[in-house]
DNA sequence: ACGCGGGAGGTAAGCGTTTCCTGACGCCGG
DNA sequence: CCGGCGTCAGGAAACGCTTACCTCCCGCGT
C-alpha cells in the first residue's frame, strides 16, 4: 500500500514457472497431487528468484506462525538461561523461533506477557515460579497449547525438578554427617518450589526432632546470600541450605571473608548446580537440576500439543545429589 | 478457512459499536480524523469484547511485527546473556518483541539465522564473533535494518567494547606491577575481538622488547582455560591474561589445584568481569565489558533505524578495569 | 439562498498466502 | 465408440487488517 518493496512473491515465482499461484503454493509445500516434473520447475523457478514465503501471509491464513514463546522470570539467573538454551535449541532443531520475554520477576508482567506474546506464537512455554496457584490455573484456562516448566496445573503439560526430594536427600545427607543445627535459606516467599522445599523442611523436622532446623528469609541471588551471613553464623548452625547456588555462592564468600572455613566450621549446599557452581572455593556441593534437559523436555511437549498429539507424560527430574567439597561433618 | 476459532475480529467490534471496519481501526490506531466520542465509544466495545488486533493481519498490511530478532554465538557465554537481557529488557520497554536464536557458534548458521529471522522480524541485531570480514560486510549488504555487537562494517549501526585498548591497559598494568615474562591466552582463532587484541598485543611487544610476551592458543570456555594451565606453567611466565573471565576461571582452578598461589606464584587477569568473577578464590581482576549496556545501546540504534532516524553515531565502550586480587607483583 | 470547503466516516482495494471448487483432459471400461 | 471417472492445474475466495479514496453533511461566506 504504502511501501511497495522490491520482495519477490508467489506471483513472480508463477509467472517465471509459467503456472497458476496454486500451484506454486502446492509445489512449494509438498503437496503430492503436483505432477513431479512441474513441481521441479516451481522449485527452480524459486530458487532463482531466491522466493521464500512471505510467512506474515503464510500465518494469516494457516494459523501457523513455526514460533513459541518463551517467558522466563530473569534472563540473569544462569537456570533460566540454561533451560532457555535446551529449549532454543531444540526447537530450532525442529525449525521453531523462540520468542523471549524477561518478565522481570513480576507476576503481572508473566500474566500479560504470556497473553500478548500468544496472540504472535503458536504455543507459550511459562516459566513463573512465583505466580499464585489459583492465578496461574485462571491464566493456563485461557492460555493453549501451554507448557509449564517448574510448575503444575491440572490437564496442563508440565516438566519440572523435584525440588522436594532433592531436599530431602541433601537434609539426609547433612543429618548422616552429624549436623545438628541446620539452617535453610528461604528464596523469595510465594515461590512453587520454595513451596516443595517448606514440605521437605516440615516431614524432615517431623521425623528429627533432634535436630534444630530454622528457616531464614532470603532472596534469590548472591547479594543475598551475602547478606544473610552474619545471620546464619549468628544462628550458630553447623550446616547452611542454600536456596539456590546464587544464594550460596554469596553465603560462602561473605562466611569465608569472615574468616570462618568451609567446611569445617560450616557447611554450605547449594540448589541448582549452576556451571559456576565447580569454581568456587571450595567447589559447592549442591543439587543438579538438569535445566538444559527441562527446557529439551518442554519443547518435546510443545511440539507434540502442536501437532494434535497427545503430550508426554508431565515429567519430573530429580536433581542429582552433586557432592562437591563445600559440606563435610559439623565442627566436633 | 481450515480452523474457525472463537477470536473476535475487528469485524465484531465495528458491529458491537455501530460503526465501519475503518473507524475502529482508525479508532483504535489513535487517528485524530476520528471523533473523540466516538473513538470512545469503538475502545469500549473493543474493550469489552477483549479484542486485539491480530498480529499477522496487521503485518501483512504495514510490514511491521513489532519484533526484532538477535543472533548470538552461544546462550550459555554469560557475556552474551547479560546483552541479551540488557536489549530484550529495552525493546520490551517499548513494546517490541525478541526473537532469540543461538548460532551454537556456526558461522552458517549466523549466516543463515540472520537472514530467516529477518523475515519474520522488522530487523535484526547481529552477535557474530568469528565470522570473516567480508562474509559480514556481504551479509550487511543485504540485511538492513541491521546493527552489529562487537563488530563493524561501513555504513551499518553497531555498538562494541574496544578490546584493544582495555587489553592495553591490562598490559600496561602487568607491566608496572614488574612483570616481564607475559603469556596471552588467546580465544577462538578469527574472532574479531581476538584481531583487536592481537593488535594491542604486537603494539605492546614492540614498546617493550624487554617483554617476553607468549600467545598460546586457547579456547573459550573455562575448559580450555583449564586445559592450558600446563602450558601456562611451563612457559614460566609470570602473568596470564586470558581471552575471556571463563577461561581465566578454569585456568585459575586448574592452576590452584596444582598448588599455585595466585596471584604470588602467578597473576591471572580475565576478561568481560562477568557475574561471577568476583566470587572466585582470589576474586578475579578483569576488565568490565558493560555487556547490559551494550545490548541497551544496540536497541536505541534498531530503534532509531526503525523510526526512519539516522542512528547514533557507532558507540564503542572502553571496558574498565576490575582491579580485584588476582593480578599483583611477580614472584621475586 | 446557494455554493463551496472541509471534516468525519464508509467503501473497497489491496497485503501474500493457502485451499476449496471447478473444469479440462485423458484413460479405461462397457 | 462413447461415457464416466480420476488426475492435475487454474480461478477465486478467504484470512483480518490498514488506508486511499470517496461520499456525505454541515457550516460558512457571499
Amino acid at each position: 500500500m504504502v511501501r511497495r518493496p522490491a520482495v519477490v512473491t508467489i506471483a513472480d515465482v508463477a509467472a517465471r514457472a509459467g503456472v497458476s499461484l496454486s500451484t506454486v503454493s502446492r509445489a512449494l509445500n509438498g503437496n503430492p497431487t503436483v505432477d513431479p516434473a512441474l513441481a521441479a520447475r516451481v522449485r527452480a523457478a524459486a530458487a532463482e528468484l531466491d522466493y521464500t514465503a512471505n510467512p506474515w501471509a503464510r500465518s494469516l491464513v494457516s494459523g501457523r506462525t513455526q514460533t513459541i514463546a518463551v517467558v522466563v522470570p530473569d534472563l540473569a539467573n544462569p537456570t533460566f538461561q540454561t533451560i532457555l538454551r535446551g529449549l532454543g535449541r531444540a526447537a530450532s532443531a525442529d525449525d521453531f523461533h523462540v520468542l523471549v520475554s524477561d518478565s522481570a520477576e513480576s507476576v503481572d508482567a508473566e500474566r500479560t506477557l504470556a497473553t500478548t506474546t500468544r496472540r504472535r506464537t503458536d504455543g507459550v512455554i511459562l516459566c513463573a515460579p512465583r505466580m499464585p496457584q489459583p492465578d496461574l490455573d485462571a491464566l493456563a484456562a485461557t492460555l493453549t497449547p501451554l507448557v509449564l516448566i517448574n510448575r503444575t496445573s491440572p490437564e496442563v503439560a508440565s516438566v519440572r525438578a523435584d525440588y522436594g526430594s532433592a531436599l530431602r536427600a541433601q537434609l539426609d545427607d547433612l543429618h548422616r554427617l552429624g549436623h545438628r543445627r541446620i539452617v535453610y535459606l528461604a528464596g523469595a516467599p510465594g515461590s512453587a518450589s520454595g513451596a516443595q522445599r517448606a514440605d521437605a523442611l516440615d516431614a524432615f523436622a517431623a521425623a528429627h526432632p533432634e535436630v534444630d532446623l530454622r528457616r531464614l528469609p532470603c532472596g534469590v541471588d548472591a547479594d543475598a546470600g551475602a547478606a544473610a551471613a552474619d545471620a546464619v553464623l549468628g544462628s550458630g548452625a553447623t550446616a547452611a541450605l542454600a536456596f539456590n547456588d546464587l544464594v550460596a555462592v554469596g553465603l560462602l564468600d561473605a562466611i569465608r571473608r569472615r574468616g570462618c572455613r568451609v567446611p569445617d566450621d560450616l557447611s554450605i549446599v547449594g540448589f541448582d548446580d549452576i556451571p559456576f557452581a565447580r569454581f568456587t572455593t571450595p567447589p559447592l556441593t549442591t543439587a543438579a537440576v538438569p535445566a538444559e534437559e527441562l527446557g529439551r523436555a518442554a519443547w518435546v511437549r510443545m511440539r507434540a500439543l502442536l501437532a494434535g498429539e497427545a503430550p508426554p507424560p508431565s515429567l519430573t527430574l530429580v536433581p542429582e545429589p552433586a557432592v562437591r567439597d563445600t559440606a563435610g561433618p559439623p565442627p566436633s
